[in-house]
DNA sequence: ATGTAAAATGATAATAGGTATCACTTATTA
DNA sequence: TAATAAGTGATACCTATTATCATTTTACAT
C-alpha cells in the first residue's frame, strides 16, 4: 500500500473520532476539518475497505449488508461460516449473563443484542476450498 | 394483526428454515415451494419488518444498515445506545475465552467476531425522550 | 532530477437491499 | 352483508456501497 495524503487524513480522522463512524459521517467530518482536501466520496469507502481488509482498522458489519432473520427468539447467538455461508446457532451459555455484567460494569441497560461470530464451521475445516 | 395467507406462509417457511435466511432467499423458497400464492416481495419485507417488530421472529442486523468503523482493533464489543445512537466500548473481558468456549462446544474456529449489544446507555435513562 | 509503471484519486454511473406509494383485495366485526 | 381496517402486488424510489475511467501521485530505477 503506498502512501497518499487522504489515506493518512482518514486514519487519522478515524483516530480522532472514537465514535465509530460510518463511510459517510467521516466524509463530513473530513470535509469540515479539511477544507482544502477536496477529497472525494468514493476514495473514503474505499481507504476504508482496503484498510479494514488488511487489518489496520475493525469494520463493524455482522451478516454483510442484508439482514437475516430468525424464527428462534429464544437467547442465542450466532455464528457464520466463511466459506459455506451457513449461519448456525450458538448456545446463548457460551456467555451467560452478559446483560447482567454489563450493567454492573458500564450502567447501560442491554435490551437486545446481535452476537454474530465468524469463522470456519466445523465441516468446511476438513475442506480444501 | 389480522390474519393473511401470505404471513402464514412466510412464517412457516422462516421456521423449516433453520438457515436464518434474508428475505430475498425467502422469497425464493416460498415461490419455489407454493407456486400458487403470487406473493410478492415487497410483501416478505413487509411481513417481516412487521413480526420481527412485534417480537415473533429475530431481526439479525446489528447496525441498521451501515458499516461503521472502528479505530481499535485491539478486542472489544460494542454497545450502541437505542436514543443517542452513539455507539460505545465495551470491555473484552465481559465473556472472556468466548472463542475458546466455541471450539471446545462446537468445533467451531472463530477468526472474527461484530458483537453488538444494544440498549439505553447511562445518560440517556435518566431523560425523558 | 526524471521517466515509467503501479497505485490512488475524484467524479459519477451503476447496483442492490430495502421502503414508500397506491389502487385493489381480503379480513373483521357490527 | 355492509363498512372499515388491514393487507397485498407492482413498481417507483431511496440510499449505501461499488465499479468505471480518465487523470494525478507515488515509488523508485536510472
Amino acid at each position: 500500500m503506498n502512501y497518499s495524503r487522504q489515506r493518512e487524513i482518514i486514519i487519522d480522522a478515524l483516530s480522532k473520532n472514537a465514535v465509530h463512524p460510518t463511510a459517510e459521517k467521516l466524509y463530513d467530518i473530513i470535509k469540515r476539518e479539511h477544507p482544502e482536501s477536496k477529497i472525494g466520496i468514493a476514495t473514503v469507502y474505499r481507504n476504508l475497505s482496503k484498510l479494514a481488509d488488511a487489518g489496520k482498522i475493525k469494520r463493524i458489519s455482522a451478516l454483510e449488508n442484508s439482514e437475516h432473520f430468525d424464527h428462534n427468539t429464544f437467547e442465542h447467538y450466532h455464528f457464520m461460516c466463511e466459506k459455506c455461508k451457513q449461519i448456525f446457532d450458538i448456545d446463548a451459555n457460551i456467555a451467560p449473563d452478559i446483560t447482567k455484567k454489563i450493567f454492573e460494569q458500564t450502567g447501560f441497560v442491554v435490551k437486545d443484542y446481535d452476537i454474530v461470530l465468524k469463522g470456519v464451521c466445523k465441516n468446511c475445516q476438513h475442506r480444501n476450498n
